[in-house]
DNA sequence: AAATCGCTCAACCGCCCCCAC
DNA sequence: AGTGGGGGCGGTTGAGCGATT
């Protein structure tokens, strides 16, 4: 990767940002390009007084000629703590590439996940990776990843709604031709997730199924992601447990079910935590057969 | 040495969501 | 309920640079 901040050639410019970005600048002269030394020093040091965040104000206060969204980019991209600069390692690119087999085109979920990496990075590399392997003629995901993810439980839910009554059944996918787009026809009965009932405990449980309600699906042909990534939202009907996936503020329950099952959990971990767990706790239900272990 | 090509990546753009009023 | 500002996010652009011809 190149070194950043490295500017060799003046190609910035002095004009009036149009709208979007620059939606709440005022109607001034805001410089646009590549930041100067000078630039990124009035930046850090605004953030080292007054933090992160209010980048309108930095524009304001500092007289820094940038708009808000520029200084946060820039702040974000570069100068953020514990910020990686090496190109990314065998260990990242795959994480890259299974997590975007799970979330799509997330980069601003998937940067949670690897740590010191910006969303901006891992959409270039993405972006980069996916010319190279168009160019190529190779898939977009190399056979190791699809076998590791295919390979770590096989299961399909049916049968939806479910109800304590009528459980939701597993039914190994065929390893060879089977793929997650044609388990899409039997789950698009319930795309929105389900409600399961636990009799034992007297309380109902909200799955959602985030695959489903991701926008940017167009999975290739025959990739096969085993079961879909069951995460536990709800816990009805007296739940705060509502955080979206990724949600790294995900809150506790507020009755005693899921707190009981899921363990703490920190920082960037948690998302992928609260997706195990939940098929976990699947499993602790009864509704799912597959040892935890084994689908990691 | 010069021209061309292809790649990388920093930065911008536009859309959207959230929240205060 | 409607509006506007702030900020986050994904898509896109294009300058810079190394490799190749």
């Amino acid at each position: 990767m190149r070194p950043p901040t490295v500017v060799k050639k003046e190609r910035a410019s002095t004009t009036a940002v149009a709208s979007g970005g620059a939606a709440a600048a005022p109607q001034q002269l805001l410089k646009k390009g590549p930041w100067t030394a000078a630039e990124d020093a009035i930046l850090k040091e605004y953030v080292r007084k007054h933090g992160e965040g209010n980048w309108n104000a930095l524009q304001k206060k500092s007289g820094l000629q940038r708009c808000g969204k520029s200084c946060r980019l820039r702040w974000v991209n570069h100068f953020r703590p514990n910020l990686k600069k090496e190109s990314f390692s065998p260990e990242e690119e795959t994480l890259i590439i299974r997590l975007h087999a799970q979330f799509g085109n997330k980069w601003a979920h998937m940067a949670k996940h690897l740590r010191g990496r910006t969303d901006n990075e891992i959409k270039n590399y993405w972006n980069t990776r996916v010319k190279q392997r168009k160019r190529a003629g190779l898939p977009l995901y190399p056979p190791e990843i699809q076998q590791h993810i295919s390979s770590r439980c096989h299961g399909q839910v049916q049968n939806a709604p479910w109800t304590a009554n009528s459980p939701p059944t597993l039914k190994p996918l065929q390893p060879t031709n089977s793929s997650f787009t044609s388990a899409m026809p039997l789950l698009s009965e319930n795309p929105y997730g389900s409600i399961l009932q636990d009799p034992s405990r007297g309380k109902n449980i909200s799955f959602q199924f985030p695959f489903l309600t991701s926008p940017v699906l167009n999975w290739p042909e025959n990739f096969d992601l085993g079961p879909p990534p069951l995460l536990v939202k709800e816990e009805l009907p007296s739940s705060q447990f509502s955080s979206n996936y990724g949600d790294e503020q995900m809150p506790h329950c507020n009755s005693g079910l899921l707190n009981d099952l899921l363990p703490e959990s920190h920082g960037e971990e948690k998302l992928l935590s609260s997706t195990y767990l939940a098929i976990d706790l699947l499993g602790k239900l009864g509704y799912w057969d597959c040892p935890l272990g084994e689908f990691l």
